[in-house]
DNA sequence: ACTGCCGGGAC
DNA sequence: GTCCCGGCAGT
């Protein structure tokens, strides 16, 4: 289905017609990336010892390479998975999806080749090509569809209007891959770095790093729930104000012993 | 960010 | 035993 709406995509004379010249990448477009760029070490609380998992091993894992994605990828992706009817006033660009890329050319084939050659590494023989850069960029409208995406859900009658206006962040690998259904089960050397998240949202990048792609499906990246047995034995934290809340940190004479010593306090029980 | 407190280290 | 703190988990 999805790569109906692909090839529907590339055989638009829209989009062929266009010639694949490099554009200068659109000043206020590439802004908006780099607040989604997880800083490194940002998910670094000493928590990726746990089970052995070995933070520089995550290259290998089969997730790695779905980039972060824009709001408007994930408005493409889920609101309208066919191809939109476009609107006159819509141009239509593609946005580079590789970190710390963002370069937006106004065609397909322009950024399916940019893609192959500065990320890929890739000769630039579009006969050959195995589809990967696909999964690499996203298509952008700009416009008055970005102008008006704010108040969409405000026009009852619209009959696309009914897109959830802030859609789930689920990462789940496979889903958001812009603009084709399933990933390339294997993939060159090169990716997109550090596109996993690890925090303690079990989105599927902490599968064990020995997880190992299934063919076809596409689906290796299984959401694995931790197992951690003892987080449940921790006991729920009782509504008493404590020493800490009661005096304060400035007055931490006055606390109990046990809330001094960060223990259970002993002065205001549950 | 703040809070409660478990687990564990230093003495 | 006392004292302290790292770090986790809940809010």
């Amino acid at each position: 289905m999805a790569a109906a709406a692909l090839t529907s995509l590339s055989t638009s004379p829209l989009l062929l017609g266009a010639p694949a010249a490099a554009f200068s990448p659109e000043p206020g477009l590439a802004s908006w990336q780099e607040p989604l760029v997880q800083a490194p070490g940002s998910y670094s609380s000493g928590s990726s010892g746990d089970w052995g998992w070995d933070p520089a091993s995550e290259q290998s894992s089969p997730c790695t390479p779905s980039p972060p994605l824009p709001p408007e990828a994930a408005h493409f992706l889920f609101g309208e998975p066919a191809p939109r009817k476009r609107k006159s006033s819509v141009q239509v660009l593609f946005q580079c999806l590789w970190k710390r890329c963002g370069k937006v050319l106004s065609t397909a084939s322009g950024m399916q080749r940019h893609i192959r050659l500065v990320h890929l590494g890739r000769q630039a023989e579009p006969e050959q090509s195995d589809g990967e850069e696909d999964f690499y960029y996203t298509e952008l409208d700009i416009g008055l569809d970005t102008l008006t995406d704010g108040l969409s859900s405000l026009t009852p009658v619209s009959p696309v209007a009914s897109t959830p206006p802030a859609f789930p962040h689920l990462e789940l690998p496979g889903l958001l891959r812009p603009l084709a259904s399933p990933p390339p089960p294997v993939l060159s050397s090169a990716r997109p770095p550090q596109a996993c998240h690890s925090d303690h949202s079990y989105q599927g990048c902490l599968a064990p790093p020995r997880l190992e792609p299934q063919p076809g499906t596409g689906r290796a990246c299984v959401p694995a729930l931790p197992s951690k047995l003892g987080a449940n034995l921790r006991k729920p934290r009782g509504d008493a104000k404590k020493c800490r809340k009661v005096y304060g940190v400035e007055r931490r004479a006055l606390w109990c012993t046990a809330c001094r010593w960060k223990k259970a306090c002993r002065r205001f029980l549950d």
